[in-house]
RNA sequence: GCCUGAGUAGCUCAGUUGGUAGAGCAUGCGACUGAAAAUCGUAGUGUCGGUGGUUCAAUUCCGCCCUCAGGCA
């Protein structure tokens, strides 16, 4: 066995918004003097910390905390960059337990199945599909994948306008259909076995009443304010960051394009659609891993020393 | 008190020349390999305000009642 296989001390904990795990992780990492790692898809972005519920400076005082708001709005994040970032967090903090934390499944999957090495896509081949898809229909262009790539074709629905761009892209830029290079991964950067992980499932009631709760408290400590000085940096709307759940409503009332209550019933309804995704996620994609239900307090008392004593 | 309008899905509303109804949003369920807080698919739901009448049949027509909105007093 080389060095490179010997398992590094890890916690996984995913859950949806709101749920209670960047507490559980914190609780977690000050037993065992771990580092809290981020596998949130927004939180990495410096300007949104109110709005992506990121740690408070008083939280990231009572430990290490990785990937938390060091990439800049007007770049575009990705799972590889994000897997990328990961292995070289882990390597920084070796000898330290790690305490992965984050809603976004699709981070965890590539962080514990890989990713396929699919190489860069050529910008003048993403910016060429690109625009043949805003000149053509979806159905159009998803006919157009039948020719370069038949087992994606059937695979996704025409209107899946996304994953059939991207597909175009990869055939076009490659060579080989996409399909193909998703037959093999890459060695996960964190292999699954023997790991601690955890999914928060909360009660849907107890969630939806903890999400209207949290994002009126962040209109109530700033949250506005962001929204409009981030809106002051006038960055392109297609930006990844400009998707983040509660930006555009806030960006909208600051605007006084509509009433702050209306915005603010807005964006607690996109954030319960959003949990109910990561719900269906983590319930599909990653069946076995152990549930937690955040109400359960002694339950949850427990299961943060037993992970401490397993990490120390 | 009188006149007019409205009462249909959780919400906003459409509709039925009389044969027990439908969109959008919300909600449930699902898919997911470099935008994933993204992107996409799919499925419910109704005493058609109440009550009497006409009719083979009333959510639809008629009477009365209730509630809401506007106008007149």
């Amino acid at each position: 066995m080389t060095a490179e296989t010997v398992e590094r001390r890890a916690v996984l904990i995913a859950g949806p918004t709101a749920s209670g795990k960047s507490a559980l992780a914190l609780a977690i990492a000050e037993r065992c003097d771990g580092v809290v790692i981020n596998a949130d898809s927004m939180q990495v972005y410096r300007e949104l910390r109110i709005l992506t519920a990121r740690p408070s400076p008083e939280d990231e005082a009572r430990a290490p905390h990785r990937l938390y708001g060091h990439v800049d709005g007007s770049d575009g994040y990705t799972v590889a960059r994000y897997i990328q970032d990961l292995e070289r967090t882990l390597d920084e903090t070796a000898g330290r337990p790690a305490v992965i934390v984050g809603g976004t499944g699709l981070y965890f999957n590539a962080m514990t199945q890989g990713l396929s090495d699919v190489p860069p896509i050529d910008e003048k081949v993403r910016a060429f599909w690109r625009e043949r898809a805003r000149s053509i229909s979806p159905a159009a262009l998803h006919r157009e994948l039948a020719v370069v790539d038949p087992t994606l074709h059937g695979r996704l629905h025409p209107n899946d306008t996304q994953r059939v761009l991207r597909a175009l892209e990869v055939a076009d830029s490659t060579g080989r259909p996409l399909s193909e290079w998703q037959e093999k991964r890459s060695r996960p950067a964190i292999p699954g076995a023997g790991l601690a992980r955890v999914v928060m499932a909360p009660a849907r009631d107890w969630l939806h009443a903890r999400i209207d709760e949290r994002f009126r408290a962040m209109v109530a400590s700033g949250g506005l304010d962001e929204a409009a000085a981030f809106a002051a940096l006038g960055l392109d709307p297609v930006l990844p960051v400009m998707k983040a759940i509660g930006l555009p409503e806030m960006m909208a009332a600051a605007r006084g394009d509509v009433p702050i209550t209306e915005a603010v019933e807005a964006a607690i309804t996109a954030t319960r659609q959003y949990a109910k995704r990561q719900e269906t996620w983590f319930r599909n994609q990653m069946p076995e891993w152990p549930r937690l239900d955040p109400e359960a307090s002694r339950h949850f008392l427990a299961v943060v020393d037993d992970i401490a004593q397993r990490m120390k």
